[in-house]
DNA sequence: GTGAAAGCGCTAACAC
DNA sequence: GTGTTAGCGCTTTCAC
């Protein structure tokens, strides 16, 4: 049997195909007896609008294009489900484009993918959202966006976050109150907006709890396993080392780890740890790891909608923008003895 | 500026729509001299086709849909860019579809899909593609797909899989030839081909060099971190116990290295472990685990070829099926001492 | 309130 | 070889 068009509906419904169409499309104008018959054909034929047909029509695609240059897959995979299942929801597509943001190709990746296909609109996730120029790309060519933990927030497209700070804030407070003073701190990439929040709130809770920061205690890495075993080295080589060392991600959380086994340092008996993400590999190593849990695929959720909601030309105001994490303790974090 | 059309290429060019439609699909039958008018109009122009329309004529859509269900972050990514790129290559769009191999609406879930938007075909991921309600559903539908890893073989789609018996045989091989002779085995989830595939390779590889295998050393797992964690402890809480252990995939040998850090066992002095999938917590751990890679984005990226290929009706038996693992040689194993 | 007709951008069929 | 025409399934005029 071929799929049913909207002309089989109307033949079915005893109407015309505008009446239809003003049903599916929740248009004014159509008196209740109508609309019943036309449902009821709907469901008789089981039909189903032809996307297609529709976004030729009226210009648009209804797929919305979710852009990531992320090196963390739990993350990815967890973004691309919250934002797929509203998708589903309300209609749309998720293309997705993985890419690099240190690429010099990378704009004209995404230009090509614009004109390829249509897109209704993209999300942006960290750090392209603070790309301007990918920023001044879509708005010059009017194409809605909507992004993911952006860092700089100017723009007036909708966007999501998650409160970095304030749970780098209370982890950090976490480890003061388990009699932590000597608290070091491996940074993340620069380029990364959430790297800068992590690390404020470190400052922060230092600050507010009386302990005064201490230089040495704080190196940069980047996000990466080997940036975080060459950080975990000079923190721990140090004379007097910290005995709790906070990681940006949980990547280099798991390298110290490792050169705490190297160097015979008991964790968390004589060194605790924390990382950030709750990647896979937090549970995945012994002991596992203390960390913070985002609530991504709620933010991508809530992105997606708010996304449909400006491609609509609707205010996006109704809804949250801003999410907490959640501290989730392992057994990587003890007591300082 | 508006985007370009057909129409307009015909105006600059100077020909007809038709003959910059022929051009544009390589047909046949167009003088040399229109060929070139044509395409320096489309560059002049920077005209793309819109996928829209050539689809709502052609009654094709240009998307593939790649349905997976697999706990595996790092693997799914792999697929997903890997098949990304070939689509992309050949202007098709890749659609996402997680699913859940165990759910009682998997059948509904993709049956739905085929209703809500047009696809071309499918790529079913281990172990989707042995399920014999969605091949059903599938053919009934008349949507042609393509196959990774199947472990049935029957069907007349195209497929590409790994040599995980071969792989198996050889990491086996290895331990062997470092000198153990007592190895345990941790099994993977049942549903899954290639847990039978991997064992396989293993009994062979200990027959083939004279070993007995013993069925205390072989255990049940079903590839997630809980389950290696409680094989692994029955492994090693034996009297005689193993000296080394080649888990069926990567979590499962991360439970190992927990449970020999809890009964004091040194890795790999004491003990060897081997996993598979090349999964990012096997570098990421200390120490780093002997692994299994498969070479997922190529797989990917052949199955798209040949499915396309079935899509055109076209014979796809020029491309690989099976494809060669590499053993990554790790610190989690020595010789046995 | 409702319907007929036009057309989105493209390609298949058929003329020439 | 090349161009004209029709139409994919839908929504948007614009009549009634």
């Amino acid at each position: 049997m071929a799929k049913a068009t909207i002309k089989d509906v109307a033949l079915v419904a005893e109407v015309s195909v505008k009446t239809v169409s003003r049903v599916l499309n929740d248009e004014p104008n159509v008196r209740p007896v109508l609309q019943e018959k036309v449902h009821a054909a709907v469901k008789a034929l089981d039909f189903k609008r032809n996307p297609l047909a529709r976004g030729l029509r009226g210009q648009q695609s209804f797929i919305i294009t979710l852009l990531y240059s992320n090196p963390n897959p739990g993350y990815i995979l967890e973004l691309q489900n919250g934002a797929l299942s509203q998708c589903i929801e309300q209609g749309y597509n998720l293309q997705i484009h993985p890419c690099d943001h240190n690429s010099p190709d990378l704009i004209k990746s995404v230009e090509s993918i614009t004109q390829y296909s249509t897109q209704d609109g993209f999300i942006l996730t960290h750090p392209l959202c603070d790309n301007k120029e990918l920023i001044a790309l879509l708005d010059e060519k009017n194409i809605p966006f909507a992004r993911i933990s952006p860092f700089v927030r100017e723009h007036d497209s909708p966007y999501v976050m998650s409160n970095d700070e304030e749970a780098s804030f209370e982890m950090t407070k976490y480890l003061i109150s388990l009699g932590h003073t000597k608290i070091g701190f491996i940074k993340g990439h620069p380029d990364f907006g959430a790297t800068h929040k992590r690390y404020k709130g470190y400052q922060r809770a230092l600050e507010n709890m009386g302990l005064t920061l201490d230089e040495d205690y704080v190196k940069q890495g980047m996000f990466t396993f080997e940036t975080g075993e060459s950080c975990a080295r000079q923190l721990l080589n140090q004379e007097s080392r910290p005995t709790a060392i906070f990681a940006s991600n949980d990547y280099m959380a798991a390298a110290i780890l490792k050169v705490a086994a190297q160097m015979k340092i008991n964790i968390p008996a004589d060194l605790s740890v924390v990382g950030y993400d709750d990647a896979p590999v937090s549970q995945q190593i012994w002991p596992s790891i203390t960390t913070v849990k985002q609530p991504i695929n709620q933010m991508a959720n809530t992105v997606v909608k708010k996304l449909i909601k400006r491609i609509k030309k609707q205010p996006f105001e109704e809804f949250d923008t801003v999410f907490d994490c959640e501290l989730i303790i392992r057994n990587s974090t003890s007591p300082c003895s």
